[in-house]
DNA sequence: GAACTTTGTGAGGACATCCTCATATTCTCG
DNA sequence: CGAGAATATGAGGATGTCCTCACAAAGTTC
């Protein structure tokens, strides 16, 4: 009842050999250097296998796809963010907010700056949009609920808001870290603390 | 002195009939359209010649290359921006702080729903640098002029990081806009404001 | 060590896009 | 009107990138 007669989709083939898995995981760190350089479109499989150190036949054969390298990329990043989440979360329950709050931006600022190429695979066109819909709302609900379970605790009605600003105050931050305007960042930043400091009181 | 042996760098072509005018304006939106729709890679100039009602020759005519198509876009788009921006900061001047902020978003975000390829354009990874830098220094020098002068007037000292953060915000009620998660984005734009009210006292 | 599986290689096919160019049409102006 | 300028056209050249494939090497298992 299921033999699809011709066309398998084609997928990423998890190696087997240790020698496999160096070249993958060697393969991924290129990929993730590259397309954190140059952008999704302008990076290119061959760029990506000589990086690699890898013939490019060798990077098809493990990512048989330009789309499938960068959404394994995608989601291994996605893997890491959630653990470094929990991380988070679990340090900030009874906290005051201001400061639970300042954990999240100083992990996930940590968490972009090692992983340049995270925005970059984050916010290609081709993506699900329902899963990028699903996971922006469980990084929401997650956000929320350190910000309901702090102290003294937002109300919940108003916690989901307030979680979607924190998240883009994050995006903001690192930005700001990235455009290098040295003087202009620390007063900015500065500023936003200020500004959370007020808004939690 | 000045005769460039044979390398004439291109560049854009005004019209000089009627009928190049018209034409010149179904080019650039079209372009604007598409570069909106699929980004800049995606966009292909042939598509932007069907959509204009012309010939892929016609409209390499008054644009030889796709990035000065992207630029001429850019730059049309800029001068926009700073004649609403001239509006704001005159309406604004004297009020108090957190209506004249609320004044830049609705103006602002205004504009970027009527120029939803502003974005794009502006995210270019091959837009020089320096010029990137010059305009993001002068947006912000003009948004905190407005927050000196309001009512109670920022510390100058204050201002320019304040504004940074404002154009962040901006940038994050946009993006809100364009999720589409109803009721989300309402609450989270009603946080948004009581957040600013907050900070502005 | 023989059969088999996994991994490695790089030339080149297929295809898409940017852009050129020779030529045709429309418009301006004396 | 007629000469010259401006605009219009679309086939196809040049280029670059994704990906395939036939075959070779390394590793595993019995």
């Amino acid at each position: 009842m299921s033999s699809q007669s011709s066309s398998e989709k084609p997928a990423i083939k998890a190696p087997r050999l240790e020698r496999g898995r160096a070249r993958v995981a060697a393969l991924m760190a290129a990929g993730a250097g590259i397309f954190a350089e140059k952008g999704y479109d302008a990076a290119t499989m061959t760029e990506v296998a000589a990086r690699a150190g890898a013939s490019i036949g060798s990077l098809y054969q493990f990512f048989p796809t330009k789309p499938l390298l960068a959404q394994a990329l995608h989601e291994e990043m996605l893997e890491k963010m959630a653990s470094v989440l929990e991380t988070v979360l679990a340090e900030g329950r009874g906290k005051p907010a201001a400061a639970a709050v300042q954990g999240l931006f100083d992990r996930f600022g940590e968490f972009l700056e090692a992983h340049p190429a995270f925005a970059t695979l984050a916010e290609r066109r081709d993506i699900d949009k329902e899963k990028k819909k699903q996971t922006r709302a469980r990084l929401r609900g997650l956000i929320a609920g350190l910000l309901t379970s702090a102290e003294p605790p937002l109300p919940a009605a108003r916690a989901e808001a307030a979680a979607v600003i924190v998240l883009h105050l994050i995006r903001a931050s690192v930005m700001l870290k990235e455009s290098d305007e040295g003087p202009v960042r620390e007063a900015a930043l500065a500023e936003m603390r200020r500004m959370l400091a007020a808004y939690f009181a």
